[in-house]
DNA sequence: CCACGATGGTGTATCGATACACCTTCGCGG
DNA sequence: CCGCGAAGGTGTATCGATACACCATCGTGG
C-alpha cells in the first residue's frame, strides 16, 4: 500500500506538500504540483480514509438507519437521500438496524455511528432509550413517527392527516365499514400505526359516524402475506365491511391479494385505499388509491437539519410534519 | 470525549490494560478487570473504531455496493446479506454506486473500498475498466453477471438457464409467440439482459421453432413504467403475441399494468413470466410466475468466498453459478 | 536457596494524514 | 542597502488504539 510519504520520495518534496496538493491548498508553486500529481499518478497513490477521518475528524460520509431496506418504503427513501446528497459531496451509507446480533443493536451504537460526519436515524423500530443514549452533540436527525428525545431534530410524516384523508375519501366515495388494516387498538407506542389509525377515528367522528373498533386489524406485522391472511380470517369471521384502509402500501398489496382470493372485486364490493405511495403502487391491478406523504420534503428538511448540525450549529431542535396529499387511482371509485 | 487514556486514568492503571480489558485479553487480572469495566461504565467510554481500524487494520464491517436499493431486488438482497453476515459477527453496510456526483464512481474508488474488510461488488451497472483498476489484494467477491476480472471471485446467478426455463414454460403452455420484454439484440455488454434473452432464443431453437427477433423490446431501462409503456406502443403498433418472457419482475409488473391498460387478460389472452422472485410477485393480479434465482445461494457462495479471503487465503478466484427454478402461479396457464 | 516459569502489567513505536508553527528565499519600497 | 511581507515549503506533534517487547513479582521444584 503506498502512503504519503511514499509519494513524497517519490517527487522529492516533503509529505506536507503532497498533502497539500491533495487538499488544494494554495501554497505550492506549480511546477511541485505537477510533479507531485505526476508520482500519485504514476504510483497510484490513494488517500487512507480512515487516518484522515482519525486525524481531521471528517469523513465526508453520512449514514442512513433503516430497519431494513427490503421494505420498498425504505428502499426508496435510502434511494432519495442518497440523490438529495450527492450534491453536497458527501456520501451516503446505509445501515439496517433490524438486523442485530442477538437483539445488540449494534447499527445504532455510539462507536458505530461516530464513525460518520452526521446520521439520518428511522425511529421505526427503536426505542426511546436507545435513542435517549446517544450523545447530544452528534450531529443526528431523527425520522419517523415515535416519540422521541426532544433535543434531537425531527421530521415525521403527516401520519394523523393522512389516515384522516384516507378515510375521509373512502366515506365520501359512499363507504360506511371502514376495515383498518394494521391498525392499533388505542394508544400502544405513538408510532406510525397509531397515528394513521387516530386518524382512521379523527375521520369517523368529523363524519358524525361511529368508531367501531371491531374494525381495527392488527396482523402481527406489516407485511403482505399477514395482511392477506388477515383479510381472509376476516372474511371467515363474518366480518361485515366495504372499505379498507390500509395502514401501508405494503398492507395494501396484501389486502388486494386477500380480497380478490375471496372473490371480492375491487373497488365495486369494496374500496381500498393505501398510505406511502410506493413507485409500485400505480402499477397494481387495480392501480393504488394512497395517501402521498411527501418524501421529497421530509428529505428535503431532513438534510436542510442535518447540515446545519454538521456546520456546528447548535440551536434548539427543529421538529417538522410534512404534508400529505391523497393520490386517487382505480382502487377508490 | 473521552478515550482509553481518560479510562486508564480513572482506574490506575495503563492504557494498554484498559485495551487489553476491552478486547477480552487474558492477562489482565480479575479486580483489575472490574475496576477498569467499572471506570469505562462510568464515563461513558466507547471505542473509536476509526482509531481502531488505523491501527489494527480491521473494522468488522462489510460493504454492499449496489446500483440503487429502491430497486426491490437489491434491497431483498441487500437485507438477505445482513442476516447471513449477522452470525458470523461482522456488519454490513450498504453503498450505492449510481448515486454518482458527476459521473464520478466515488463508492467505487479503492480509498472508499479500503475502510472495509471486505466488500460485496454488484457488477450490474459498472464497467470492466472500473472493477479491474481495484487492487487484486482486497477481499472482494464480484455478485451478478458482467463479464469481468477473473481474478476476482465471482457469483452470478443462472440467467441462461432460467431464461431457457421461462420460456421453454411459455412454448410448452402452447405460447407461440413470446415477446421478450427487456431483452437486447445480439451482445451488448454480455449482462444479464443479453443472457437471458439467449436463453429465449435457445429455448426457441430447442423446440425448432423460428427465433423473431421483431419480439424482443428494449426499453430504455428496466423500470415498470417504461415496460408498461413498450407494451402499449407494441400492441398500437400491431405486433402480434401470445405471451411475455419480461426480464426481471419489475418489468413483469409493468408488463401486466399495460396488458390490463390494453384490455389483454392474463392469462387467457397473454401469459406473463417473469424473473427474480421478488416477494411482492406472488401477491399480484394475477400472481406472476417466475424465474427464481436462489438469491439464497447467491448469498451462501458469496459470504463463504469473501470470508475465505478474508481470512488471507491467496488461492485462484472461484466462479460460482446459482441453479435457477421456476415459480409456477397464476400469470401462466 | 536459587533458578525459572507463570502471572499480571507497562512503555513506546506505530498506523497514515493533517494542523500549525516555523523557516527560506526573493522582490521591492523606503 | 536594509527591512519586511509574500510565496513556497518543511518538521513535528497529534488523532486514539494496538502490537510487541519488556519488566516485576511470586510460587515452586530441584
Amino acid at each position: 500500500m503506498t502512503t504519503l510519504k511514499d509519494v513524497a520520495r517519490a517527487s522529492g518534496v516533503s509529505v506536507m506538500t503532497v498533502s497539500n496538493v491533495i487538499n488544494g491548498v494554495p501554497r505550492v508553486g506549480t511546477a511541485t504540483r505537477e510533479r507531485v500529481l505526476a508520482a500519485i499518478d504514476d504510483l497510484g497513490y490513494e488517500v487512507n480514509l480512515t487516518a484522515r477521518r482519525l486525524r481531521a475528524g471528517r469523513s465526508g460520509t453520512v449514514a442512513l438507519v433503516v430497519p431494513r431496506v427490503d421494505h420498498p418504503y425504505f428502499g426508496e427513501l435510502a434511494a432519495r437521500f442518497t440523490d438529495a446528497l450527492a450534491p453536497t459531496g458527501r456520501h451516503l451509507v446505509v445501515e439496517q438496524s433490524d438486523a442485530s446480533k442477538e437483539g445488540e443493536l449494534t447499527a445504532l451504537s455510539q462507536a458505530r455511528l461516530q464513525q460518520y460526519d452526521g446520521v439520518l436515524l428511522s425511529a421505526v423500530g427503536l426505542q426511546y432509550a436507545d435513542v435517549d443514549r446517544l450523545d447530544a452533540d452528534l450531529p443526528l436527525v431523527l425520522l419517523g413517527e415515535k416519540p422521541m428525545p426532544p433535543r434531537f431534530d425531527h421530521v415525521s410524516l403527516g401520519n394523523l392527516d393522512g389516515g384522516r384523508l384516507a378515510t375521509q375519501h373512502l366515506l365520501a366515495r359512499g363507504a360506511r365499514r371502514v376495515l383498518m388494516v394494521g391498525g392499533t387498538h388505542g394508544l400502544t407506542d405513538g408510532g406510525m400505526a397509531d397515528q394513521r389509525t387516530d386518524g382512521w377515528r379523527s375521520a369517523h367522528r368529523a363524519a358524525g359516524l361511529p368508531v367501531d373498533d371491531s374494525l381495527v386489524l392488527h396482523p402481527a406485522a406489516f407485511e403482505m402475506g399477514l395482511a392477506r391472511e388477515a383479510v381472509h380470517d376476516a372474511v371467515a369471521a363474518g366480518l361485515r365491511f366495504d372499505a379498507v384502509f390500509a395502514v401501508t402500501d405494503q398492507v395494501a398489496i396484501g389486502v388486494l391479494a386477500g380480497l380478490r382470493d375471496v372473490g371480492l372485486r375491487v373497488p365495486e364490493d369494496v374500496q381500498v385505499v393505501g398510505f406511502d405511495n410506493l413507485a409500485v403502487s400505480e402499477h397494481l391491478s387495480p392501480a393504488l388509491t394512497t395517501v402521498d406523504p411527501s418524501n421529497d420534503v421530509l428529505v428535503m428538511h431532513a438534510v436542510r437539519l442535518l447540515e446545519r448540525r454538521m456546520a456546528g450549529a447548535a440551536g434548539d431542535a427543529e421538529h417538522v410534519v410534512t404534508p400529505t396529499r391523497l393520490v386517487e387511482r382505480g382502487s377508490t371509485r
